[in-house]
DNA sequence: AAATACCTATCTATCAGTAGATAGATAAGC
DNA sequence: GCTTATCTATCTACTGATAGATAGGTATTT
């Protein structure tokens, strides 16, 4: 019970900093603002995340296995490789939809050079996992546009594209181009 | 000469605000760093600008002369389109490599939702002018990749991924992609 | 030409607000 | 009685911003 409790007040905690972090960076978010969000005191969310970096990380950790929850299996046989790649934009478009908010990654990978070491170390890391699994999906997939890293750069910058011109389709119709010219 | 002086100084203001910027996000340049970056006062720098967010779009409106100058024309008939995108390619990973910092339009882009308004619009409006660029450029190019917003956005994506990753040839990879699949 | 007034660019000094962080008290649960 | 989770209270450092002084240049007036 208390286990559940702590977990829940955490998990609070996180979802409030990666909704600013996705906001405005990492500088955007602050114990203060965090705590009121949530209801408690800023020594309170102190407690649990010590250091600023410590929340820094736990966020993206928790970011990334849910992320990666949601993407499910890369390489179902019963998939064709557009599937996957489709699959994987719909993941990004529904987080923008839903949060109103770009990529995690997108904006902490922005801002790389300005982050704590520990943070961006675990950006770096959430990349790694992202590129691993878009390997796995395009399993010997051919085309101009058919590599992990090419995939998944250009869905996020459609992204921030998306977000500062307004214009939500902007995303979609970068997946249908990706997928598109796979084969 | 006085009248140069001012701008020389002012120039040193947006170069060492522009630094900051791109190294960290808005948030992450203070008056303090840039008077001390520069050589004067932080109440010097109000002088110039006297609200962050002035010298936020200055800062951005720089930046967007500087590059579109860098462009030149889009239009130029002797130049096949794929040469106009190779140039556009060159230009951002020249910026990257020089400054060994991600485009100015990729970091604020990111952080858009967290900016001062009038930040925000400057940011929109020099988006804007690259697609205009680059619409200009393709001219009725064809291919699954012959989209300005597309080749943008996947171009400030690799950006971002070539810095998180530090694999700087990840944009040079990610041109040549572009470059290739237009026809 | 001299005197006056204004403008520019900087300085010093200071402000209220907020940042991350810590110490110590308190209460609840096992 | 120890652990967990919260609180109150406080600290130092830094944020953007402002007031007021100063020195040097420019323009206007006499």
């Amino acid at each position: 019970m208390e286990k559940n409790q702590k977990n829940e007040r955490v998990t609070e905690i996180l979802e409030s900093a990666e909704r600013f972090i996705r906001r405005g960076g990492f500088n955007a978010v602050s114990y203060r603002d965090v705590a009121s969000d949530v209801g408690i005191k800023s020594s309170s969310v102190h407690y649990h995340f010590p250091h600023k970096p410590d929340l820094g990380v736990a966020v993206v950790e928790r970011y990334s296995e849910k992320l990666l929850d949601a993407l499910g299996d890369p390489s179902d046989p019963n998939e064709p490789v557009q599937e996957r790649i489709a699959r994987l934009g719909r993941a990004y478009a529904a987080s923008l939809k839903e949060d109103k908010a770009i990529c995690l990654g997108c904006i902490l990978g922005a801002e790389i050079s300005g982050l704590p070491q520990e943070v961006s170390d675990a950006v770096s890391a959430f990349f790694d996992r992202m590129i691993d699994w878009t390997e796995l999906a395009l399993a010997g997939a051919k085309g101009p546009t058919a590599d992990a890293r090419f995939i998944l750069s250009s869905l996020q910058g459609a992204m921030v594209l998306a977000v500062t011109l307004k214009k939500p389709n902007h995303l979609d119709q970068t997946v249908r181009r990706l997928v598109q010219s796979l084969s």
